[in-house]
DNA sequence: CCGAATCCTTTCCGATACTG
DNA sequence: CAGTATCGGAAAGGATTCGG
């Protein structure tokens, strides 16, 4: 990789908080509720999930819709702007699903080694 | 994009604080001295620098390299795993570059509709 | 120059209770 | 079902000081 294919130096995710790529990619499949993406995501508390559908929805990631039927339900989707930006995370996805294991054996030799030292 | 190209839902990135894909992609174009990315890297502070050093070198990301020159300098530099990390967090940065436009654009107009709806 | 240690403030976030 | 409001503990992070 070149200097010149790499963005600046600096440069800083524009999401990059705790739930946000979670929700995401849950959302990658295609919309959902608010209880399904409650039970879908292990971990999310009511309030982390509502706080972070908002969020998205205020980035243009995702849109809320109310559907009138009955009865009468909310659902959450990717924009566009959504599914771009999902696209340019997977390859970071990816990458940690298939190196988790070299990180973990890399923090196990590193703590190892730290206690060889002495602390 | 099908659902069998994407990781599965739930997974999380390996690497997700504050500092690290700044420090990354810093240390994208070489290696560099503590003192060299304190000043270059805008608004870390120099425990944050340190912490996230530490915590990058624990995870095989980036390695510590101490030159017994005169006078004698530390120099941090990416692994071949950071290197890969970089590569596959490159689209993401990118993606952050190009759309912070679209995404500013998209707060100021959801914070003007939640005006006019009276909060 | 590099970094550890301490202190202190801010922010995050889960639990809980309540509303349409 | 789909939230909102509030509270308190936990964690992150900045400022400062000290040491090799």
């Amino acid at each position: 990789m070149s200097a010149a294919d790499r963005p600046r130096a600096g440069c800083r995710p524009l999401i990059d908080d705790k739930w946000s790529l979670v929700v995401i990619s849950f959302l990658g499949s295609g919309p959902r509720r608010f209880t399904e993406l409650r039970r879908g995501i292990d971990g999310i508390s009511q309030r982390m999930l509502t706080v972070t559908l908002r969020s998205l929805e205020r980035d243009g990631i995702l849109v809320r819709t109310i559907h009138n039927v009955m009865p009468p339900n909310i659902s959450y989707g990717l924009t566009p702007l959504g599914v771009s930006f999902l696209e340019s995370v997977t390859p970071m996805l990816e990458w940690s699903q298939a190196n988790l294991k070299h990180v973990e054996a890399a923090r196990v030799a590193y703590d190892a080694q730290k206690v060889l030292e002495g602390r």
